[in-house]
DNA sequence: ATTAAGCATGAACAATCATTCAAGTGAAAG
DNA sequence: CTTTCACTTGAATGATTGTTCATGCTTAAT
């Protein structure tokens, strides 16, 4: 029986030591979840849309609706999301509320993206 | 009336020669909407513990499932998301399936993540 | 052929989410 | 103070999505 299999609780599986070392590396489970909150916010083709315009110059809510072609309610909720992430900051004049990228953390994030769609 | 504004179509906005230049710059819909969709992949907890998983090993869906407390059915369904978007490459060998890492593109934008959520 | 291990797949369900609609701020102008 | 503009916010709704459960497929061994 028993050739370079390992008995481990209940079952049987064969690659006890790669999970071991795999296990040791792992980053904690708090960690993991926040990277994939980041991530979660850039998938959303909208917020893609406003991150991406938002590269070029900063912009106020109306604007980013017209050139997305989509109501400023809708824009207005995802700049919420984008705000409570980080990655916009916004400034007021006025009556007009501009908003603009946090830091150009953001942009190589997209940048790198675009790296692996365009192939 | 009209100092810095300009009427464009039926409404009015004050800042047309920004919104054009962002017009320009942008790139085609699709794009953006497939960059978008690259972002929603690694949008997920479960998915991100899975690539990290294999950046450190290749391994079989029994040992990744393990390693994550979840079912076998749970990890397979999202290792044919990740297989989909092309992160993930598998080989055969037997009855077990071994999944790796497609290329070091994704490597290196989980790294970039992680430096943001690192701050 | 049968059986079992390892994995994939389809339907179903709960949960999450993006947009719309309607109403509510805050600032400036009359 | 009232009105208007630019924007925000909350509730509602339709759509998407992750997991579970049950079943089907592949490979290998008996």
């Amino acid at each position: 029986m028993l050739s370079d299999e390992t008995v481990h609780g209940d079952y049987i599986h064969a690659h006890e030591d790669i999970v071991q070392k795999v296990n040791d590396s792992m980053p904690e489970e708090e960690i993991l979840c926040d990277l994939a909150e980041l991530y979660k916010v850039f998938g959303d083709s909208t917020r893609i849309k406003i991150l991406y315009v938002l590269l070029e110059a900063e912009m106020c809510v109306y604007d980013i609706a017209q050139l997305l072609n989509m109501s400023q309610s809708a824009i207005s909720h995802q700049l919420r999301v984008l705000k409570q992430s980080k990655l916009v900051k916004y400034r007021r004049e006025g009556k007009t509320v501009f908003y603009s990228l946090a830091d150009d953390h953001v942009r190589t994030i997209i940048n790198q993206g675009m790296d692996h769609v365009a192939e």
